[in-house]
DNA sequence: ATGATCATGTCCGAAAACGGCCAGACGCCG
DNA sequence: CGGCGTCTGGCCGTTTTCGGACATGATCAT
């Protein structure tokens, strides 16, 4: 079927762990895709690059490199099953700089034992960095995989580590 | 994903053959559905009523089971996997009233072995009456089968053949 | 005549495979 | 002991794969 109403905005932006490709229907955020990420298929014929949409993004995005922001207020409408929005909803509760278990979110959805399923879904988090997948690791503390790649996934922790330590000594 | 943009309209349309389900996507016709057609699964939540896109359809349907009619004029469009549109398309043009069997049909659209294929595509039709699939029968002549029952089948192949009947007596 | 075989595109259900997991059981080593 | 790496089995949702089933018909062996 071949829907010739449903357009699909996208920009590029640049950021510390490479140039983003943001997604949009128009009214709210659908996509977030960093270079070289698993399960995606980069920018598709017939989207249409449109700056507008993503002016509020792309300024919250700034701040959040900058260690300016701690969280995002953006209108977001991500596309998965019933289980996988529910997953991706329940990262956004996660605080700025601090860490989760995958089995500890599998619990926080009501399937305790999901924690497989949960790890799965994450990894097809449409939104990265805007929806905090990277805060969620293993039980024994290892990163255990990023669809980004677990350099990013590092690289993003630690900005947000540093980020609050800097606060922190501000102020002392 | 949530389509808000893409709306599909319906309207209920008397006929001998039962109450037909008409939709559209607002510019031109999508289906036609009879009661207890097999591959259809009836109105969706969702879908609008108005029987404004239906006017014309509505029209020529009268005409066309009052006899007064042996052929459509109105903007088709179903949707399906290429070789199902194929198929669809070369059935308009099977001549009011007369029949053709499916390897016949196969042979039409270049694929002469594909007879099977084409009748499964043509039990797809989701236009039917309109898009003319009772037209086709087996290579022995039977008529093997109709989505809307082998019994609606008999009666549209009787009402064209009557109606062509009818004209050449009034000819004489 | 009658029946088995094969070709064709699509859909549907079942089954299996595949992950960004985790707890528990061991073995090892200081 | 206590800490740490490894292996194993189980658990979960999603994706992929696979085997039939069809609105048939031409062909070939019985």
């Amino acid at each position: 079927m071949v829907d010739r109403s449903a357009v699909t905005y996208f920009d590029v932006c640049p950021s510390p762990v490479g140039d983003l490709v943001l997604m949009s229907d128009g009214r709210a955020l659908t996509g977030l895709m960093m270079p070289n990420q698993r399960h995606t298929q980069g920018v598709q014929p017939g989207w249409v690059r449109e700056p507008g949409p993503f002016v509020e993004a792309r300024s919250q995005l700034g701040q959040y490199f900058a260690g300016e922001r701690t969280g995002f207020e953006l209108e977001l409408a991500p596309t998965g099953t019933p289980f996988q929005v529910e997953v991706w909803r329940t990262l956004r509760d996660i605080p700025y700089g601090t860490t989760i278990n995958y089995g500890e979110l599998a619990k926080r959805i009501g399937n305790a034992k999901a924690s497989r399923a949960v790890g799965s879904a994450n990894g097809r988090n449409p939104i990265g960095i805007i929806v905090p997948c990277h805060r969620v690791i293993g039980a024994n503390g290892s990163l255990v995989g990023y669809g980004g790649g677990l350099e990013r996934k590092k690289t993003l922790l630690a900005l947000e580590r540093d980020t609050l330590a800097k606060r922190g000594e501000r102020l002392v």
